[in-house]
DNA sequence: AGTGGAACATACGCACCCGTATGGGTAGTG
DNA sequence: CACTACCCATACGGGTGCGTATGTTCCACT
């Protein structure tokens, strides 16, 4: 989804320099793709700290020891960034999910306990707050709106899935799945980076809650 | 909760203008109350739009026809107006939360049923905006952590107390509250001001895992 | 009628951030 | 060695937002 659409402005450098070129042209396939997700890597560390409106050009460039000169080579614009980040954040997340919800069959209650676990804030404190980061941002742009839809739907079908497995009903399972989401984003939202509110006893049992079992 | 603390600058206007004057002066109780709410009110949509960011001087005084010139004699900058949104959703959430909590003997089961509807995004859709967003200033934000920190302690209180009250051992109770604020927050931020993903079947059965019964 | 203060408008300086224009350095290639 | 593509630095203009300094209007009170 938005997958680096680039495509070369017309007319845009009148001189012999140049931006990697886009995905159309077969035959030059996204050269420096490293440096691309160094300044990703930055902007999302960047999100994950201070939000989206702490994601600035000039500000990243400080970061990495470098200038916008070296940002504007790299990416035709701000939003330009802004979509890779989503793109990579969607692809991380889709392997992730895939990970996750791989298991053997008669284990699907003890992997979505894993699941639950894994979405804590205790084990996985950057994971969520670049997850609340990209909530928040989908509140306000429509194609994080539409990455972040397109995430959460594949987590539903697979836990569902994974309910399904064990022996839910499909119904259940769904409402199961989106209790368990719903519930996980949340408390990383109630418990901002710290867990005062939910020792590993009340975890245990609100788990035992949402999977019923 | 961070009462408006406003204490008159030494020295900072030598005219004879002069704010509002502070609370520790007895015999001039804030005078214009009217006025910084409506600047108040004002923030606290563009907040629940845009986010903190959102929230410019500039911007707020174009909305409501003023200038700056208006905002700077109400506030003394811009984090005194953060402090009074905190404030006023501060004090709106504790009234919340006692008018929902307080019910028959008997009726403590239905009540609850009834928190869970009123946090819905299909009901009550604009307070959930204000919500999310106070939230995601409070992951930058220690005095807005301090607030969202105390409206929740309450919240689960009296989450907790109505369980209590429907025979729910105090433990299990509290767990089943956060629970229910984990689950209602969590679900705002997957749908997103609509309910695509969570159908009035869904939320009862939903409903009724959360509260047991 | 005149005075003082409340409530606002106007104008300015400063800082920050975006995007562009342009120059420089380096490595590979003929 | 010249040339070029790649990668980055410097410099600039425009826009925006914060806070301050100062001017203006209206009203209450004497």
């Amino acid at each position: 989804m938005f997958h680096s659409i680039r495509y070369r402005m017309p007319e845009r450098r009148v001189n012999t320099r140049n931006r990697n070129v886009a995905v159309t042209a077969p035959d030059a396939p996204l050269r420096n793709q490293t440096d691309r997700s160094t300044w990703v890597r930055a902007a999302t560390h960047a999100l994950a700290e201070h939000g989206l409106d702490g994601v600035k050009v000039e500000t990243l460039a400080r970061r990495l020891g470098l200038t916008k000169g070296s940002f504007y080579w790299h990416f035709r614009d701000r939003r330009e960034l802004l979509d890779a980040m989503l793109d990579t954040w969607h692809d991380g997340r889709l392997d992730d999910i895939r990970s996750l919800t791989r298991c053997t069959p008669g284990e699907e209650m003890a992997q979505l306990h894993h699941v639950i676990d894994t979405y804590s804030v205790a084990r996985n404190q950057r994971g969520i707050r670049v997850e609340l980061a990209v909530r928040d941002w989908a509140r306000h742009d429509q194609r994080a709106r539409a990455v972040v839809d397109a995430v959460d739907a594949v987590r539903l079908d697979c836990a569902t899935a994974l309910f399904v497995g064990a022996g839910i009903t499909p119904d259940e399972a769904r409402n199961r799945s989106l209790l368990l989401y719903a519930y996980v984003f949340g408390l990383g939202m109630m418990d901002g980076e710290r867990e005062s509110r939910s020792p590993p006893a009340a975890r245990a049992f609100i788990a035992h809650l949402i999977t019923g079992g």
